[in-house]
DNA sequence: ACTTGACGGCTAACACCGTTAGCCGTATGG
DNA sequence: CCATACGGCTAACGGTGTTAGCCGTCAAGT
């Protein structure tokens, strides 16, 4: 009789990891509960708000994913490391990727300053710079979700793609650097 | 008494763009178009169908807007033009956008050489490297569905993160053409 | 000790969804 | 003249999120 909240979402980040997005129904998520679908509304206000809560994992567990390498890395430039452990945390984790990051964030849903937590790690990559730390994870979304979505052709080589773009902005963090200095 | 196939495309079309995917079932477009739902199915095996005609139509609209770029502009350096374009069309037909390329692609269902045809006017900004062309493809999809999705901060300077990512893979390119002829 | 009220289950139901089965009028071609 | 294919239709099935309303249990307050 633990909190059924998390019970909850424990049933429904199964449900969503062994069976994708469409097997995420109040019905079967109260199913695998032991309850009736009608009582999930008496811990959770709508579907929207357990989708949040597994949005809120989500970006819980690519946070501490990126931070982990950061640390693990030393004072190696952390781009193509950081870049394969993005990559890594939606190919092993390709439904929870696509509900927290493919739509609206409900972010009064979120923890206070996990988002950014999340961000920071491409901060700090970026050297501080803002606008190139946006890009770059822009370019890092776009690779994940074309590449979940099957969107590149079926033999491309998306490790050259990668390792080419995480070139290009390294060399514009170094550029940056150097005319910081300058 | 046109072409019902057409027909029920365009009104499938409008109703995406006037109220969003979630009004796009099958009992609203057949409303649109005078008749009862199942009888779409006898022009379309299902709506995974009509969504690919509206894919097929996404794909070419954006494919001739980037070719019209392409033409307009004249030696001039294609990149800040090309992601102008490119952003302009998604934040214009967003729910066309969404449908179009964030879902896997019907690629049975797409006129020959469309999905080539609209990838071309990148590959020639990338002066022929897939690897750049395909990074920067990624970046600029991930701008805009970053964008469409509401993920960056309420006031970010998205017209500066797009501009350093074109300068990054500018430059990258600029680099790789060197380097060919050296 | 009795009552009250909140909590958390339940069933029934509503309005929608995609889809199928089966019927029927029309219009065309042999 | 007949047959067949075309393209409508209604009825229905199983699914969805969600609401209304009922009821047992258990804790707190008077």
């Amino acid at each position: 009789m633990a909190d059924r909240v998390q019970q909850i979402t424990a049933a429904a980040r199964e449900l969503l990891e062994t069976e994708g997005p469409d097997a995420l129904s109040m019905r079967r998520i109260a199913e695998r509960v032991g309850i009736r679908a009608p009582s999930l509304y008496k811990h959770f206000p709508d579907k929207g708000a357990v989708e949040a809560a597994l949005q809120a994992q989500g970006m819980a567990q690519l946070a501490q994913e990126l931070e982990a390498i950061e640390a693990e890395i030393g004072v190696e430039p952390p781009m193509p490391a950081l870049a394969r452990a993005y990559r890594q945390h939606a190919l092993a984790n390709p439904h929870l990727y696509r509900i927290t990051h493919t739509r609206p964030l409900a972010r009064t849903a979120l923890p206070e300053g996990l988002e950014d937590r999340a961000g920071m790690p491409l901060v700090r990559a970026a050297h501080g710079d803002i606008d190139i730390a946006r890009s770059l994870w822009a370019f890092a979304h776009g690779m994940v979700v074309l590449e979940l979505d099957g969107r590149f052709p079926p033999g491309a080589d998306l490790d050259a793609a990668w390792r080419v773009g995480c070139e290009a902005f390294a060399h514009a963090i170094h550029a940056k650097s150097q005319g910081d200095t300058a």
